[in-house]
DNA sequence: GGAATAGTGTCTATAAGACAATATCCT
DNA sequence: AGGATATTGTCTTATAGACACTATTCC
């Protein structure tokens, strides 16, 4: 593409070539777990100049000498923050407008990451879990990362009604109700149960593993994904959510 | 986002803020149309070094006095090579690579764009319709421009399936025989007649002009569009089609 | 037995798809 | 009339959803 044949080359731009044909450029990723059927956003938190705390998304540049893609840079940005197998990495969308930094024209690449749920929401340093309540997170976040969670958990909510995400969002076995939790935790609904039993037990997209969860009631069967990984989409929606 | 507040800063970037941060960025825009049932690809010609041809799509930089968003940047693009109304323009992914450009790590920002089916495929200077067929251009196009165009072509199947896209690559008033010309362009392949009416002619979507199209057989009903051009979903695909 | 959650059976609703039957124009 | 394309009718299939019912555990 472009490089040195683009078209349409102002005068100032030929002049010198590389000033107007870059930008400042960041990796943003929205990170959600799933934790006690609550959702959570991963924030790292540092000091405001009033003393009050900050609170933003994992974020920051790309590194000529790391970054191999785009995607290498949205996980490198991910795992200073977490040291949890990324279940799930996605693009999402690219924002650039003159109004972001105050430097000039700016640019961000928007990433949704979905970690497997865990108990323990254990952090690294300067780093938080926050819950996420109808659509927002509880703690208002700096600049305008806010819209970038919109965005990023616009697109979890819809995938998630035709797609396998949802085990994304589990660990490696879990129960169908534990489905139907995820559903509630991001959607805030959630579709019948006999629904997500007859898509998720349809062909072998899930393993049995004669594993059972037990608690004062009737045991629950643990399974776990077949299809080394692979995310599969189904071809309707789930109308009960909408 | 990032400014000033970014994490990640390696005594370089400290030293010299500005350097690290950017990268070369281009916004590439695939157009498609469809004219007398062939999806076309819009591309501007110019002239390689051992003299022959030499194709690509309409790309560029963006442009701080002119662009607020990385949508004005494309539209702006395709602004130079087509005058005719876009009637759906859609960010599809934003790929980075330390390859793509002998300068250094850049950026491409792909665009989908989609306009109305005229039979004039008139163009302005340097510019060509090349066809499309399997998914692929007829003429390789330059540098990775084919792997753009695979990657809005893809983005265009899929939505086409479920979405009113299909309205956007035709006139005003269209038949409904003519949604199918439409899809058999796109994806080589057509729903059903019954179902493309059970679907376009639910609800109000669509507005029966009292119009007809003649031929040397019996009439077919123009309609337009209802619900002020906004894009509407359905929620199921098209089996047949997959 | 009773509480609690897991899982099944069955009927309805919706929309896609197959396919045959009409309808309406032109020549 | 005959050709051509538009439009409708009807039956089948697939899956979501409602809802009642059964199953299995712990206490």
């Amino acid at each position: 593409m472009t490089g040195r044949h683009s078209n349409a080359e102002t005068k100032a731009e030929v002049e010198n070539p590389m000033s107007l044909s870059t930008a400042l450029i960041s990796v943003d990723v929205v990170t959600f777990q799933v934790i006690n059927g609550q959702l959570m956003l991963l924030v790292k938190e540092s000091q405001g100049t009033d003393g009050k705390p900050l609170y933003m998304l994992p974020a920051g540049r790309i590194e000529p000498r790391h970054d191999q893609s785009l995607d290498d840079a949205a996980e490198r940005q991910l795992r200073m923050y977490s040291q949890q197998t990324i279940s799930h990495l996605e693009q999402v969308e690219t924002l650039g407008s003159p109004d972001r930094d105050s430097r000039g024209w700016s640019l961000t690449v928007v990433y949704l990451a979905l970690l497997s749920s865990i108990k323990t929401s254990g952090t690294c340093q300067n780093t938080r879990w926050i819950k996420v309540t109808d659509g927002t997170p509880d703690m208002p976040l700096a600049y305008d990362h806010n819209k970038l969670v919109r965005k990023a958990l616009d697109r979890l909510k819809n995938k998630i009604q035709y797609s396998s995400l949802p085990v994304y969002l589990l660990p490696e076995e879990f129960t169908l109700s534990d489905i139907q939790t995820v559903f509630a935790a991001v959607l805030e609904k959630t579709p019948p149960m006999r629904s997500i039993r007859n898509r998720f037990l349809k062909e072998d997209l899930l393993i049995d593993t004669g594993h059972q969860r037990r608690g004062s009631n009737r045991p629950a069967a643990l399974y776990k994904v077949n299809k080394n990984s692979q995310t599969w989409l189904f071809d309707r929606l789930y109308l009960s959510t909408q």
